[in-house]
DNA sequence: TTTTTTGCAAAACCTTTGCAGTTGG
DNA sequence: CCAACTGCAAAGGTTTTGCAAAAAA
């Protein structure tokens, strides 16, 4: 049983296929819209409106944050791009791959992991069942103590 | 194996003890804070500071809701409280019992279940085997698409 | 009386909206 | 050319901070 259909399975392996996407619905190629794409698909890490206009990197002239958010809005609207929230602080956007990428993070030391795919269908597995719910860890992310952190001092958790 | 200790397992169960938690540290017991305390033993569903102050009620004079932040704050560093993001919107407030109550969230209808703990320690575990994290969904709660939803329109998830 | 707490004003922070001007196709 | 997009200014929603006045113990 598969873990949760897709409306749009986008699989981006490039701009080039990014860019094609979005011209068929009649959509243009900015100049801030190419920046939006290239610092999304230069890493893994979801990145927030503010990294991605280029405030805090500041290299060239950085884009207008407002521009960045409706970028990301409508690309988040055709499905290209998702957005998390790993804690408090601004939401952080990244590719919407058809394997999303899942994160796990530590409350304590704020660690960010990537899960394995195959291990959160097991946790979704468990909520199907225990629940009745298809659940995704898209929007918030599965948050806890990690073993270094656990280890160090069980107990005591203590929200961000 | 429990499920994860906490520092301060309080488990209130009515108004006097939190007011001799409170006293126990030096706190007082003034008005917004009755007010506070007495919205959130009144209901099993968290609540906005907002709600709390009574801005949106309007029973009596709504308490200035800078003051509420401020007592939800000095409460949830005693442990006494403690807050959820079920989605956008205003963080929501409730008492931190030793069973955190525990929500899941249907991100297409908006619904929100309160969870069966024995249930969440089942979600807990696969977590713990599979990551090796104490996962906590008190912060961010479970969030899926519900059955009544996935029935009316399989895939096509659409974010909050 | 002393320390905590309040109320108000202001700001910080993240995000959205309106609009006139610019630009991609 | 014309719809899509940008940049700027301004506002909206949530939460925090500073400070003098009020209240609890």
């Amino acid at each position: 049983m598969t873990i949760s259909a897709r409306t749009a399975p986008l699989e981006l392996t490039d701009m080039d296929e990014a860019v094609a996407a979005l011209r068929a619905r009649g959509h243009r190629l900015s100049a801030v819209r190419r920046r939006v794409l290239t610092a999304l698909f230069a890493t893994d890490r979801p990145l927030s409106a503010e990294e991605i206009a280029g405030g805090a990197g500041g290299e060239v002239s950085a884009s207008d944050i407002t521009s960045v958010y409706r970028n990301l809005e409508a690309l988040e609207q055709l499905g290209v791009v998702s957005h998390v929230h790993l804690g408090h602080g601004p939401g952080r956007y990244r590719l919407a791959r058809d394997h999303h990428p899942y994160y796990v993070v530590c409350e304590r030391c704020g660690s960010v992991e990537t899960a394995n795919p195959d291990d959160v269908a097991k946790v979704q597995d468990v909520v199907r069942e225990r629940f009745g719910y298809e659940a995704r860890f898209t929007h918030f992310p599965i948050v806890g103590t990690c073993p270094r952190c656990a280890a160090l001092a069980p107990g005591g958790e203590r929200e961000r």
